[in-house]
RNA sequence: GCCGGCGUAGCUCAGGGGCAGAGCGAGGCACUCGUAAUGCCUAGGCCGUGGGUUCAAAUCCCACCGCCGGCUCCA
């Protein structure tokens, strides 16, 4: 008899070979596991042990947990629609768990899942859950596995299958009557799961490759707490408020017409003043960080695309060409010829690098109809953007500089924690191993004494460059893609930019690509959703609402009022209305008006305010200078 | 682009083969009011667009457009 020794914390016992994890865990009368893991590899109880391991026994209080008992609800959902459908209907895809949940991707055959058929799936997985039926582990040999899934018509279990590599143990689970090919690892039984609902159902290509059959996929959250489950679907609630979409219409800041065109943001006056407070800002920023402001066009000449490749790689991407007196032209999809063009409408020195030209610069670009989003994912956005041209023993100095820039200005639009990404060579890249090197190295320092925490994502940057993309987490913990920093090995050579070096000899220089923002339309809409449309003083559309008690005694208090706030340069408004001062309030508020200043026969008298403050509440009264060194203090402070 | 759902007043939505509806908003009138909704009246519609079925279509069917949730895509 092969016998092999397993250690579980500080007891540790010899066992026959093939011994489950749970037989074991019970003979040391260790009870409530629901899962071992051994490493970082999470293990089921059924897992028969082969060789001597250390496991750690893991319980529901262990976060793994979650993990395995997501995916037995994935088994669950499968096994409840393969009762509904009919077992020769149902063709189960993958079930994997996700982040709060699991899903499963299915084809029933002859039916569409719809949200009220969810319902009775769900009822159905309760039964399932209730009935506590013992989870099966099988191990089955290649050919027998494909013989049992080709007998069920399991016709992508039996694809998995022979994807599988050799070598690989290839293990069936299964509750009941139900049978699934899955790696595991399950907890027990299937009335060992936490709370869970079914949310929604959706179409998801098999294999995620759009030239392969569709299938629905559902999708399910499961927490061991119900409380936490609530949580989950409350977070749902809360990021439906702050939706940008239904806030940018609320507020009056944008509109996108089908008129129009989808994916093209027309910006009303509200929106724009916001975008023009940002861009004034942006300019502010950059002229002070020695960045030279530019224009470009919208249109450029196809040669001009043909030289940046833009035509061989981009353009699935690009707006279809016009044509000009014989001459082909394209809306811009990027900037960066154009300032490639600035770059080379001179003899550069040396001593002039680092170049760093910058432009708000409107590109247009072919989005698929379906993955257009508010302001998230459009056809024509403006990338703030700016290229950086420098010689090699720069790199490493402009970069840490820019990703420094890049954090100083989303802090202060109220942005803490950020995350960070680093992009290394992919297999089919361009450009020297040197190059490279520099360029990963410069990214890896910057990075580093910034302070920041990244993650190394290998091989993952674009053919011409390295990148660090920054992301920041807003005010409900998701995280937004925003500023980019990358390399480009690939158009200094195509344009054959140059530089004269001290050797009076010419170089190519380094070149990076870099925004802050992204771009304007999705950083307004980040920070809509971040403040839940209520958004600092100095970003506010109208800073402050002036309200008459009565407009006929007090409407003329209130716009010398008004006129001497907006002669400081703060925005305000001016509601006469003839309407209760409270309903006037109310209104104000669902505007998400920083100050509402009242004025009746009180200030009147004593030529003072009242003033009431969306987060503050009423401050009582003040003065009018106070109040406006009040604002311009704030608004210095970015608050 | 693909799968599914949804397009009705400015907004949010009800109606679902036989007279086009509500609330909010807008306009008017009255109330003269002090920190989140005063009351009454009025106007407002190609029921997304085009075709079909039917005596009759907002309603049923088809196509298209758009939006929503995903997938895919995001050199």
């Amino acid at each position: 008899m092969e016998t092999v020794i397993v250690k579980v914390g500080d007891a540790q016992v010899q066992v026959e070979r093939g011994t489950t994890l749970g037989a074991i865990f019970a003979s040391l009368g260790i009870e409530g596991a629901i899962g071992a893991k051994t490493g970082s590899e999470l293990l089921d109880l059924h897992t028969p042990v082969k060789e001597n391991m250390q496991v750690v026994p893991l319980f529901r209080e262990d976060p793994e947990s979650l993990e395995l008992m997501r995916h037995t609800l994935s088994h669950v959902l499968a096994q409840a629609l393969k009762e509904i459908y009919g077992y020769e209907r149902v063709r189960l895809g993958t079930g994997p768990t996700t982040e709060e949940g699991f899903y499963y991707d299915v084809e029933v055959e002859g039916h569409t899942l719809s949200s009220e058929d969810l319902l009775l799936v769900e009822e159905k997985m309760r039964e399932i859950v209730q009935r506590d039926f013992p989870i099966f582990r099988k191990e089955l040999e290649r050919q027998e596995a494909v013989e049992l899934f080709s007998k069920m018509g399991e016709k992508y279990k039996v694809e998995i299958i022979n994807r599988i590599e050799e070598g690989e143990t290839i293990s069936v689970y299964g509750q009941d009557g139900f049978v699934d090919l899955c790696r595991g690892p399950h907890v027990p039984s299937t009335g060992m799961v936490g709370e869970f609902k079914l949310t929604h159902v959706a179409g998801a290509y098999w294999m995620g490759d759009s030239s392969r059959p569709m299938l629905q996929r559902i999708y399910g959250i499961a927490f061991w707490d119900k409380k936490e489950l609530e949580d989950r679907l409350r977070f749902y609630e809360e990021a439906k408020k702050r939706d940008h979409r239904r806030l940018g219409k609320e507020l009056e800041l944008f509109l996108i017409d089908e008129e129009v065109g989808p994916g093209l943001v027309i910006w009303l006056p509200k929106g724009a003043i916001l975008r023009k407070t940002l861009e004034d800002y942006w300019k502010e920023k950059h002229i002070k960080r020695g960045y030279q402001l530019v224009y470009t066009p919208h249109v450029g000449n196809a040669n001009l695309w043909r030289i940046s490749g833009h035509l061989d790689y981009y353009r699935p991407n690009m707006f279809s060409p016009m044509e000009l007196e014989q001459e082909e032209y394209f809306l811009k999809p990027m900037n960066c010829p154009f300032h490639v063009a600035i770059y080379k409408s001179k003899v550069r020195s040396y001593r002039e690098l680092p170049i760093k030209l910058a432009e708000l610069g409107t590109v247009y670009r072919y989005e698929m109809s379906g993955v257009l989003h508010g302001l998230m994912r459009v056809r024509g956005f403006t990338q703030d953007d700016a290229h950086i041209i420098c010689t090699p023993e720069q790199v490493e100095q402009v970069i840490e500089e820019t990703l420094l820039f890049a954090v100083e200005v989303l802090k202060d639009l109220g942005f803490e924690d950020f995350k960070v990404f680093i992009s290394t060579k992919p297999a089919d890249a361009i450009g020297s191993p040197e190059q490279w090197e520099l360029a990963e190295r410069a990214l890896k320092r910057a990075v580093e004494h910034s302070g920041l925490d990244y993650q190394l994502d290998e091989g993952g940057g674009a053919f011409y460059g390295p990148k660090i993309d920054v992301k920041i987490r807003d005010a409900i913990g998701r995280l937004w893609q925003c500023s980019t920093i990358q390399f480009d090995f690939n158009l200094p050579e195509r344009f054959d930019m140059q530089y004269v070096g001290p050797d009076n000899r010419r170089h190519r220089p380094y070149m990076v690509h870099r925004a802050i923002f992204g771009s304007i339309e999705r950083f307004v809409g980040v920070l809509l959703e971040h403040y839940a449309g209520l958004l600092p003083l100095w970003l506010s559309p109208v800073q402050v609402k002036i309200l008459a008690v009565s407009p006929d005694k007090h409407g003329q208090y209130a716009r010398q009022v008004e006129a001497q706030l907006r002669d400081r340069g703060i925005r305000v408004e001016l509601d006469l209305r003839e309407d209760r001062l409270s309903a006037r309030i109310r209104d104000a508020e669902l505007q998400k008006v920083p100050y509402v200043v009242v004025v009746g026969d009180r200030e009147l008298q004593t030529g003072s305010l009242s003033v009431r403050g969306k987060k503050e509440g009423n401050l009582g009264s003040m003065s009018l200078q106070d109040f406006t060194r009040l604002l311009l203090e704030k608004i210095d402070k970015k608050e």
